[in-house]
DNA sequence: GTCACCCTCTCTGTATACAGCTTGTGAATT
DNA sequence: AATTCACAAGCTGTATACAGAGAGGGTGAC
């Protein structure tokens, strides 16, 4: 699987980019975003350092930096993993991105700049086209950038980097628990609705609406105590 | 200045204790919560090395974790030094702190249970103690244990952990911008009205104290975008 | 057939070596 | 006296070597 890195990284090379820790940290979380890497799965720091071409002193260091932002799991003498966050550190991840997310969200409403709001817009627009053409991968890309977008144009900077992991740790609970069968975590006209009160809601609406949202997303996925089935995916894993 | 650590290590190399990076990391984190390292201190890889009796490779892992905290800031080719914060980070630091430690507060209204209110009766009367004795050190010490406490006690364990690194950074911007001449940052009777909330208000009326004491904190400190001070501090600082 | 043990292989933990960048110092020049 | 240039020292970035922990497989005894 990280074979298809390869190439990537190849052509990286060549185009003169620098492999350094940042770099590697940045591919790991972008395959984790879009679920390209599954919660599990194993990270060998050898196998790791040939696919970017660096020793086990750069992995190490991008390994202990994901690990910080609880994107990797990490035990003495044992493989990174991709983390797999039980059912009760969901609903908690949840609990926190509502509280955070829907400030950051008052703290926008009602202030935001004309090319803010174009850019969402865009962003939004081609989430449904995407999603009208049944592109599924480019529509979860969207609606990530959405979400992505206000961490990065929070005015707050720090609650923006906390969103920002936590969007991280959304992402990788919903690759987890998300319904067999349930395609997609769509909600149709939600992004939509929320730049509306983004742009003339009062701070209080636009909050509520994140937190509808985004418990609306949580509603989506199967939290009950089954198991089995997670741990399995977990423990045996890997990438098979 | 890490001089004074070299004793402590020793003694700690002697009952058995293991020096990893996991060590170097809690060493420096209660250096720097305790403000015996100022913001802008300088961190030589090499030094912590010797200090600690262990080689670069560990210290650069308790490095990096420090910099995922925020306590410790890294520029490429240079030095790590205590970070310093300036002063539109410190004010966000505290909004998103009375945003997080505010739903703590709410999370633990009404829910304490009889060993967490012995604990923090034990601790605020501790820091009453140490004020009435003008044990400044101790006081602040306990004062901070309070908020630690919640935030270990929090139910939520992802807002616990955001709370923690919150504590932290506030810390570091109360070491930095404290007024010259005001002793302490003391608000006689918060913790204990803190305590009496949690115990018997409600949610809101924990959250809306706790907002207001991590106000009366801030107000405390001297935030006008006084140019010199803060950056002559911090660059030319040291130690000395 | 099953269980226990041992061996091997893989992977991590740590130390160390070397290269390159950055900064400060001192001399030479204007 | 001021300025610039060059050299030297201090530190970081990266690679590599080696030791030790853990997991899995195979073999032997019961």
């Amino acid at each position: 699987m990280p074979t298809s890195w390869q190439d990537t990284v190849i052509d990286d090379i060549h185009a003169g980019k620098r492999i350094g820790d940042q770099y590697i940290v940045d591919m790991i979380r972008d395959a984790v975003l879009s679920q390209r890497l599954p919660p599990g799965t194993r990270l060998p720091e050898a196998t790791l350092g040939e696919i970017f071409g660096v020793s086990r002193s750069v992995v190490r260091k991008a390994l202990t930096r994901l690990v910080a932002d609880h994107v990797v799991v990490q035990q003495p003498n044992q493989v990174a993993r991709v983390a797999s966050p039980d059912i009760e550190e969901t609903k908690e991840i949840f609990a926190a991105r509502r509280l955070v997310e829907g400030e950051v969200a008052a703290l926008l409403a009602g202030k935001l700049s004309p090319a803010q709001h174009k850019e969402l817009q865009r962003i939004i627009a081609e989430e449904h086209d995407a999603h009208q053409q049944g592109d599924e991968a480019r529509r979860v890309k969207c609606s990530l950038a959405v979400h992505r977008y206000l961490a990065d144009q929070s005015p707050n900077r720090v609650l923006g980097g906390m969103l920002a992991d936590l969007i991280l740790r959304t992402s990788i609970v919903i690759a987890l628990y998300k319904r067999a069968g349930m395609e997609a975590c769509y909600l149709d006209h939600d992004h939509a609705d929320l730049l509306n009160l983004l742009e003339s809601g009062s701070p209080q609406q636009a909050c509520d609406r994140m937190r509808q949202h985004l418990s609306d997303l949580e509603a989506l996925l199967d939290l009950r105590p089954q198991e089995g089935r997670i741990d399995l995916a977990a423990i045996l894993g890997g990438v098979a």
